[in-house]
DNA sequence: GTTAGCACTCTCGTTCAATGAGTGCTAATA
DNA sequence: TATTAGCACTCATTGAACGAGAGTGCTAAC
């Protein structure tokens, strides 16, 4: 694994084979090198070279008589110390661009675009975890009288993330009791951030408040839904079935199998929430991966968020054959776009 | 089409013919309908029959040699006189219910789990469109003032559907005359459906308050802006993979055409808006839908809602071989408990 | 009107040989 | 000593040939 592990010959001949087999899915030979890639060398040379690679574990050959293919830890290598990130082309930076040039206001619908956009550009599988929030200041806390018999808990967070939760009673309530209620909650919980909250000292709070223990209580267990949905990280997966449209699926068993996989959502999320804790880009090639269904699937994620605190990640899923160059530089630049807006939406409320 | 366009003899042997065919998914010969259909015929008999058949479209031949398969015609005829509707099964009631038997007060949730389910009890893929709520009444308008900066306009409906939107501005704006809008809006507005609130003469309200038109106006756009959310039609599809387990789409360009087509939400949800307009259960076999990419594909659907209002849509789609006996007893199934769930949810509110 | 029988058609799976891409090894070369 | 030309070998893929099997249509007999 060791970047001296292969001299400069092979290594160019290495980054030759990924490159190609990158853009054909067809096992490449040792002619197709020597001519392609001017190296100055005949094929029998290559040969003895690639004989080497495949003995140390970088390149492996479907069978006898077939060129060779990247192994995961060839691709390990590749990703590491060989490719080349190419910009991203002039047409794709003026659809994203359009994409994203929308007015969003509300986070979500932010999340669910870039997304989007990264499944676009990049042919595959696309997945945004959405900013994890427990740092997320509160900003209001309501309660609204929609009738006699119903009441509205509104949670409002920094960056206009807005929660309700309607509550049935049964009791009569007075108007004033609501003001006073909502009067206690801005002052004990706005201005905090979620995890300066604490619920069992939110509980102990009333007093001279003449609302029954049947109401309050529902409250009480309202704003702490809100509090936690506004907490939760919502998810989102684009593209699922971009996979169809690479060879090494076309086996229809195969193909099934992956794209079951990837509905699952929660097996999804798992994989990119660990990411999370990794540092700035991260690949998970093959069978890297402890899941089977991954083995031929790599990952690759970032985390987004303000400098020093990362809040969210996204990621591609694509076949290990993937465009590593191109999807890294997409998803950086995504990422940097994504940034911005947080910015924008959430001002100084992260 | 007609009834009595086939005796009874022919109807018997197509009803074999689609029930076989249907099952095995295999072209099915005289032999095959002589045995195992005892019917007391030759299989020379049931040929001569078959080519009747052949010649008045209700089914076709692959190739010479082999057996008959149903052509649109033939289905269509099945549906409308030949199919019997199997209750379900024991086993699927149980699904069912254990999966209705959360308690969902949010309407959405509501919808999206019936699309779940049916996309799981038939295998097919479902598609759910909401309810559509221009008869909803609205309870309640709210504007509650966040911070100096920002103000949040809540609008509620009946079956507790709620909406918000964040409105920035930079006017001072007094306490007491946010509580003069509220009452205002709540006496205009409040207890009128939908379509009662005409826009118009709301924006003409405002006399005696001391409100900027900057603050106002958005005030409005935003109540609208709630307003359609409420209205509008949010639409669901689920299990679009599992056409996959269809040997007809074993194929995969073919698979591929149709998952992409699926996808197309646009195309489906219209697709479903226009059978809202249809009867009760409506039934779409493959070229009878205009869209070339439906054409091996059947859609049913039905409309639920309370009696005399039909709201929403729910259907299936899969092949047009499908189990269209089965798909109907759960369509209709689920359209019963969803109808039941939302007098729940909404009351006397619709 | 029904059916047994038969010739015919067409698909599908198997076998077999030819093809071609690619390898490993050896011996010659620089 | 490193490189390469050459050659024998391997193996997947392709296409042709072929037989088996399923099913039909037609005819003649019941």
């Amino acid at each position: 694994m060791a970047w001296d592990e292969l001299n400069e010959r092979k290594r160019t001949i290495l980054k030759s084979i990924i490159d190609d087999y990158i853009e054909s899915a067809q096992p490449v030979g040792s002619r197709t090198i020597a001519k392609k890639h001017e190296l100055g060398l005949g094929s029998a040379t290559i040969r003895n070279e690639m004989a080497d690679l495949e003995e140390l574990g970088y390149i492996t050959q479907p069978h006898t008589s077939a060129g060779r293919i990247p192994s995961d830890k060839g691709y390990r290598f590749y990703v590491e110390n060989l490719m080349q990130i190419h910009s991203l082309a002039r047409e794709e930076i003026v659809i994203i661009r359009k994409a994203m040039d929308e007015k969003i206001e509300e986070i979500n619908h932010l999340i669910k675009k870039a997304s989007n956009i990264i499944s676009n550009i990049t042919g595959y599988t696309a997945v945004v975890m959405s900013p994890q929030l427990s740092r997320a200041v509160i900003k209001s806390v309501q309660l609204l009288a929609i009738d006699e018999k119903r009441l509205l808990v509104v949670v409002v967070a920094g960056g206009g993330i807005v929660h309700n939760r309607l509550i049935k009673h049964d009791s009569l309530i007075d108007e004033s009791d609501i003001e006073k209620l909502n009067k206690t909650f801005n002052i004990i919980i706005s201005g905090k951030t979620i995890d300066q909250i604490s619920m069992p000292v939110l509980r102990e709070l009333p007093r001279d408040i003449n609302v029954p223990k049947e109401v309050i209580f529902p409250i009480f267990e309202a704003i702490e839904d809100c509090v936690r949905k506004i907490e939760a990280t919502d998810f989102y997966i684009d593209g699922i079935t971009n996979i169809l449209n690479y060879p090494e699926f076309s086996n229809l068993m195969k193909a099934r199998e992956v794209l079951d996989f990837l509905k699952e959502k929660d097996l999804i999320h798992q994989l990119v929430f660990e990411a999370t804790k990794k540092q700035q880009l991260d690949f998970k090639i093959g069978s890297e991966n402890e899941i089977d269904e991954m083995k031929d699937l790599s990952i690759i994620t970032t985390v987004y968020g303000r400098e020093g605190k990362d809040i969210g990640t996204i990621g591609v899923i694509g076949p290990t054959r993937m465009t590593y160059g191109k999807v890294v530089s997409s998803i950086k630049y995504i990422r940097e776009l994504l940034n911005r807006e947080l910015i924008k939406i959430f001002g100084d409320d992260l």
